[in-house]
DNA sequence: TGTACATCAGTGAACGCGCGTTCACTGATGTAC
DNA sequence: TGTACATCAGTGAACGCGCGTTCACTGATGTAC
């Protein structure tokens, strides 16, 4: 404990806070263009610093990426807790409440997505070939209830089966099913056909959506 | 007419066909490694031919790249005709043709994308930030019926609605809800969570969800 | 309160890498007489 | 059927590019006495 206190003594810098700088700029870098345009030597530009100084408090460029990803994921939890919040709050009916979640998740999922889609698709970036797949309890991709966005998923959902809408039964696996609803068309909306649509019919198109699902998901059973 | 026929006389070359063996090298890349992988210098290194040269079949990387995701297009396609076809053959009824046609292209879709995910992520890779979108009539990605993945879907669903299955009201759009759902859990497949399913769970939750979509869009309705 | 010392954040210079692309060329092939 | 010529597919060599990363350094800051 002393120890510890002792060897992470030093609080000041000379750049400031640098590690900070770094991964500001990549996260703007990722707004800006995407993934790809995560580049370490034009974050160390942007915090005004020669290249190699990135090396102080990156291990590689992958940790700076990666750092890079969770504050994508956790900004996106936070859009996700805004339209859950803003949809649940009038609905006092248990039923209403958990339905009005599941939508919220599903809408604000997609409006991060049109609304950042260079940060949406950093958050969603494959790892190169080879490479073990992205973890979501990285560190911090959390918002400010402290949950992932598949967790905030998860919850819509475990509230739903807890209102007596969706049998216990049928439970397992539904997180997939409903991300993956809204996971295509997020990339619809953002690199595909679906891109060309202004804000209105997105927004309308991301009801439909998330209104399939719900229906889908309620009457999962064998046709 | 005559002129035509005159400008392209020349029949053979000395390679043979260095324009095929580079698409052909190009689609292996992008079977072994997904959409980076498709390097213009490494396909003609395949083809066993300098650098170079490529240029005298293909304006750019760029071409050559368009150049397979039209062929990774088609051979999409094909896996969903085989899939449709075998889903559908021994369905009379009109109805439970139709139905069967839509989880066909579902399932299709999905195991082409698990079978071949270097194709897939190929077919739909994003162009770079400031190119137009990728469109599904370049050339030839098209199946053994002459469709592209995207029209499969669409005769799918048309044939729910002459089926009487699907209120023709309602089939505006659908096609990109039904799109997204598998579009999406592909993605999870492939790079997300899904990635550690075998192969009996990966069907068993492609048909699921392929399941859900179709109660989802059949009672597509203000909830 | 003042001095000597150790730490380590950021510097300066340089690497090797593979990429896409350009240039002037050469020589096998098809065509015209 | 034979020769002269034009075409143009593939060659050889070289570019500039920005990238991630390594190395030996320096000098401002915090700490111990």
């Amino acid at each position: 404990m002393s120890d510890l206190a002792k060897s992470s003594a030093r609080r000041t810098y000379r750049h400031g806070d640098l590690r900070r700088a770094l991964l500001d700029a990549g996260v703007e870098l990722a707004r800006e263009g995407g993934p790809t345009a995560v580049v370490l030597r034009e974050a160390t530009r942007r915090a005004g610093v020669v290249p190699n100084a990135a090396y102080r408090h990156f291990a590689s460029h992958q940790a700076l990426f990666d750092a890079v990803r969770a504050a994508a994921l956790a900004l996106l939890a936070q859009e996700i807790e805004r339209e859950v919040s803003a949809a649940t709050r009038r609905e006092r009916d248990a039923g209403w409440r958990a339905r009005a979640a599941l939508r919220g998740v599903g809408v604000g999922y997609l409006r991060f997505a049109w609304q950042q889609p260079g940060l949406f698709r950093t958050a969603f970036a494959a790892r190169p070939f080879g490479l073990q797949e992205f973890a979501l309890d990285d560190p911090a991709p959390r918002g400010a209830s402290g949950r992932d966005p598949f967790e905030l998923l998860g919850d819509a959902l475990d509230a739903m089966v807890a209102a007596g809408l969706l049998p216990p039964e049928r439970r397992p696996g539904a997180e997939f099913m409903a991300w993956s609803a809204v996971h295509g068309m997020a990339f619809l909306m953002i690199d595909g056909p679906l891109r060309a649509l202004d804000e209105p019919a997105r927004l309308a198109l991301a009801e439909r959506q998330v209104a399939m699902v719900e229906r889908g998901l309620l009457a999962d059973a064998v046709a």
